[in-house]
DNA sequence: TTGTAAGCGTTATCAC
DNA sequence: GTGATAACGCTTACAA
């Protein structure tokens, strides 16, 4: 049986007032006090119960991280920075898998602020502005979306500018002297915005280079994984004229593109180029290594524990948008040469 | 303010016993009560607060699993699976990444039980046997061990025959006429069962084919990350005779090491053979694809997390030990050719 | 079948 | 600076 507070208090001979005071570091404790305290907290060898301190204080001390997969490389790297950082804050993380189910992410954000379970929720990608309405009518749990970007002044956001990324990856292909530019990463679901954003950008750059753009160059991909890239990429494979450089709106897409475009004989960089999103550290390994527009994930961590710490002090602190700094990476697979 | 179950009875004008029941699914509540009660949550839109539940039951339906690095792909393919089985069983995931801290897990197993967080623990890999046996003694938490092997019947574990997958690897390379073979990812510290039994499979594999084995051809690594493949393979890879083949004790490991060969200008499996262990979806599009020890994750996180419910409801169950199947997946890197 | 009330282990409010 | 005591929201004997 764990030792208790009143078990402390009494091996001590003080009242439970004067351990609490000493277990949470209270200022105005005798010198003398504190040791007597402690002494009997190391004999015991008592530790608080954190449900019980949560139920009288409302905090938890734990934030949600909510993900579609947590094995889907972007993911779980962001995870490792998030909860390295979340650590920093104080903060414990529980990370929820939606798997892409519309239900259990509306239940989440929803539900999830009178479970009592966490004090915050960041809330990545998949997520449409229709819940998040219906989020911010019936909760009032703080809430960071993680790589949304379309900023309406009511949602805390950090994400890198989706567009621009996009672009400049586009740009890259162009500089090296592409035309026939391929995408794969378009949502059939419409009110994603990432993906959106993403298609937005590859047609402006596109477009200010005046290369005219074609619909079939564009391939949806339903999830982010190799598998779908693998497929996307296929596709495109088999059209004519074929595509001479493709650009995906994730690094696992592009990895699943990478494998196509080798196990359809083509050399890259040399008749295909592939550009991703993320860098993840698969593309830095890969043959050919990957290039890829660098998203500084422990910046995005960062704001966003610091951003939802500032919103747990005051639920009413205005909503902030922070734009990641993001940076094309040039590797093999647009620019030298498949035999070393 | 959200609704409590005093706000809902008084709503139902009944007792806040029988609120209770609904919400917790009791058999014997009349039918008209029942549905007056839903009545009366539905418009107040209450949902019980787990904290409280918690402190008055002692369970917080929450599960902590513990990882060294939670973007290592082995460990995010793990969870991915833990996370989902644990949802069937009704149990939420907290991942803890103990980052190699040996202070951190230590923590972890001795104080876990008296903070109350959660209910059980899944801990993965780096265990020490000190550690664990410090946490036997002083904390009554329900605990399985993921991948460890030495049972000794104090100790629920799930994991593979290390000793047996390591040999079944090096027995493929035999087979495929290498001579020479190295390995990669002995650990420094003596305490992990894991790496030690994996060496003890390689060697057992050497002395039943007769082949003699030589010392440098065994590489430590710290951690198995890509880059520490990476380092030990162009190690490997100066020696003279350099190894015609090297088995991996994990795929990303094993990535490391294809990207060094490649890198020296060498060709898989030509001149060198690479096999891994773990099966992870990066190995299945790389180029070479890897073949590798498929784990059965799936296996492991249901056998784990019935386990350890079986465990909380009964904290005297004999202590089980549950050997998942593996098999040998044999793709490009130790068999056919590099050019399509 | 339903109501009443005690108590889970903290922190916070009041006195002293 | 320290001590008693009420609450946080729920579940569960025990009564009715």
């Amino acid at each position: 049986m764990p030792a208790t507070l009143r078990d402390v208090a009494e091996h001590a001979q003080v009242s439970m007032r004067t351990v609490s005071n000493v277990v949470s570091g209270y200022e105005h404790v005798s010198e003398r006090m504190r040791e007597r305290v402690q002494l009997a907290i190391d004999e015991l060898d008592y530790r608080p119960n954190l449900v019980a301190r949560t139920l009288r204080t409302g905090r938890t001390g734990v934030l949600a991280l909510v993900v579609p997969e947590i094995d889907v490389p972007y993911f779980s790297e962001l995870a490792r920075d998030v909860i390295n950082v979340a650590a920093e804050f104080g903060f414990r993380v529980m990370i929820d898998q939606t798997g892409h189910d519309h239900e259990r992410e509306r239940e989440l954000l929803t539900g999830a602020d009178r479970t009592m379970l966490f004090d915050g929720i960041l809330f990545s990608p998949l997520v449409t502005k229709a819940e998040l309405e219906e989020m911010n009518s019936r909760s009032s749990m703080p809430l960071v979306l993680l790589g949304e970007h379309e900023f309406d002044g009511r949602y805390d956001h950090v994400a890198i500018d989706n567009l621009r990324a996009a672009q400049d990856a586009t740009r890259h292909l162009i500089s090296i002297g592409r035309t026939r530019i391929a995408a794969i990463g378009a949502q059939p679901m419409e009110s994603y915005t990432t993906p959106q954003q993403r298609t937005a950008g590859y047609e402006a750059a596109l477009a200010e280079a005046g290369i005219t753009r074609s619909p079939s160059m564009l391939q949806p991909a339903a999830h982010y994984r190799r598998a779908d890239g693998y497929a996307a990429a296929r596709t495109l494979l088999a059209q004519s004229p074929r595509p001479d450089a493709i650009f995906c709106y994730s690094d696992t897409l592009a990895m699943g593109a990478l494998r196509a475009v080798f196990d359809a004989g083509l050399r890259i960089p040399d008749d295909i180029a592939i550009i991703g999103i993320d860098d993840i550290e698969e593309g830095r390994f890969s043959s050919p290594s990957l290039s890829t527009v660098s998203l500084d994930t422990p910046f995005i961590a960062h704001h966003a524990i610091a951003r939802i710490a500032a919103r747990i002090d005051d639920p009413d602190a205005e909503a902030e948008e922070v734009v990641a700094p993001h940076s094309v990476l040039v590797r093999e697979s647009t620019v030298g040469s498949t035999e070393p």
